[in-house]
RNA sequence: GGAUGGGUAUGCCUAGCGGCGAGGGCGGCGGACUGUAAAUCCGUUACAAAGAAACAUCGCAAGUUCGAGUCUUGCCCCAUCCA
């Protein structure tokens, strides 16, 4: 499972053994929801794009085309052509983004679909059954993600709550490994911490699910809403509770500088929309900081988005070239920028994993960061 | 020469049918986005004004009216059709 290669200071260089091949971590996992990256982005991009993990969603998929669909299809590896790791999200995250369109309950939730409003229940096992017709590598426990500014006695009964859905989850996953039929009989779960900002409740729940015993523990509710410094206060909080010789997953986080921080604190495991979502916005990431391709002043730059990069959209195009695809809205625009951005992650990865192996993660850090900040 | 339809803001197109210091779209410029309801959303896009004060040649001019982008008349321009 997870072997710990080397710390430097809190950070962690691993890898994390799959039946689907080794995950090299630190690593950032590649957002595709509905099993593909938002952008016109192919599964062959993505292995000419250093991705390891491809992340899909859990509500998503059923909702579109059916978990069902996808398991008379092989699973969603064989589905969308890809044989390396995936992760499933587990349809927690959608309990907060679709918030107006969901009810709480103590068995589960119940969702309006927000496609065509049919009524859709996912608890824990749902969820699980679900994830396990997808049959991805690793399934992610139903949770409650609250929002940040949730009260105290909220954020409590809501934790409390996740806990026992977790309990259910590992019960159900056990009982689907087991079966004869199932694609994947080797998925593993990964429970999620919550607590909002509330450093004691946060360690608490932290303590409890890790007496589970699962193969990794996400952290999750966070940066939907909080400042930076009091993401930062929670994840040091929360990690000493979690098992090192376990993957730390920091869910949907974050800007290459979120990164920077939560990996020298200890963190392993990262997803999040930016690289994708901005990207398809024209926003691309260099080691000088974010571009807005759109912007006036790259109408004639004859650059590419960044000097010496490898990257698809680099190795052969123009800033000038990338603005004019994005304005005239062709979607090779779109696609180019996501292509570079998530190439950036995966490739600011792979050099975090260098610094950390080397023991000089701290002055790798800095001086990321300040490139990044134009210094 | 005749017929018909039009000319709305120092980018383009358009709403308007007597209370308009004129609504919308496109384009332009800028911003936001953190386990993706997002190729989305927001702001701005004549001049002046930080406010009881300031009136944009709504093609131009004259008129009717308390009040005109809107009604009347004349003129100019554009488009299409007919000679």
């Amino acid at each position: 499972m997870y072997r710990l290669i080397k710390k430097d200071g809190n950070a962690k260089r691993g890898e994390f053994h799959t039946v689907h091949g080794v995950i090299q971590t630190p690593v950032f996992m590649n957002v595709g929801t509905a099993a593909a990256i938002k952008g016109a982005v192919s599964t062959e991009d993505l292995e000419e794009i250093g991705t390891q993990v491809e992340l899909s969603n859990t509500y998503h998929l059923h909702v579109r085309p059916g978990d069902l669909v996808v398991k008379q299809m092989g699973g969603l590896h064989k589905f969308m052509s890809w044989d390396k790791p995936i992760l499933t999200d587990s349809g927690g995250f959608q309990v907060f983004s679709l918030a107006g369109l969901r009810k709480i309950k103590e068995e589960g939730v119940y969702f309006h679909s927000h496609v065509d409003g049919k009524k859709i229940f996912m608890g824990p096992e749902e969820s699980m059954q679900i994830q396990s017709n997808l049959a991805s590598t690793i399934a992610m426990a139903f949770d409650e993600c609250a929002p940040s500014k949730a009260d105290r006695g909220y954020v409590k009964a809501s934790v409390e709550r996740t806990t026992r859905w977790l309990k259910r989850c590992k019960t159900e996953m056990a009982r689907l490994c087991e079966l004869r039929d199932t694609i994947n009989k080797e998925q593993l779960l990964f429970g999620i911490n919550q607590g909002a900002i509330y450093e004691d409740i946060r360690v608490e729940h932290a303590k409890e699910i890790a007496e589970l015993e699962l193969p990794g523990y996400a952290i999750g509710g966070l940066a939907v809403g909080e400042s930076h410094e009091e993401m930062y206060h929670i994840i040091e909080a929360v990690i000493p509770h979690l098992p090192v010789e376990k993957p730390t997953y920091l869910m949907g986080v974050g800007t290459p500088a979120n990164i920077l921080e939560a990996v020298e604190r200890g963190v392993d495991f990262f997803d999040c929309v930016y690289p994708s979502r901005n990207g398809r916005h024209g926003h691309v990431y260099t080691n000088h900081g974010k571009l807005n391709l759109l912007n006036a002043q790259y109408e004639l730059d004859d650059r590419p988005i960044e000097e010496g990069c490898a990257c698809p959209a680099c190795r052969r195009y123009t800033r000038a070239y990338i603005r004019h695809l994005l304005k005239a809205k062709e979607m090779l625009g779109m696609r180019l920028c996501v292509l570079h951005n998530l190439y950036f992650y995966n490739h600011m990865m792979e050099e975090i994993r260098e610094a950390i192996e080397k023991g000089c993660y701290q002055e790798y850090k800095k001086k990321k960061l300040d490139g990044m900040n134009g210094k």
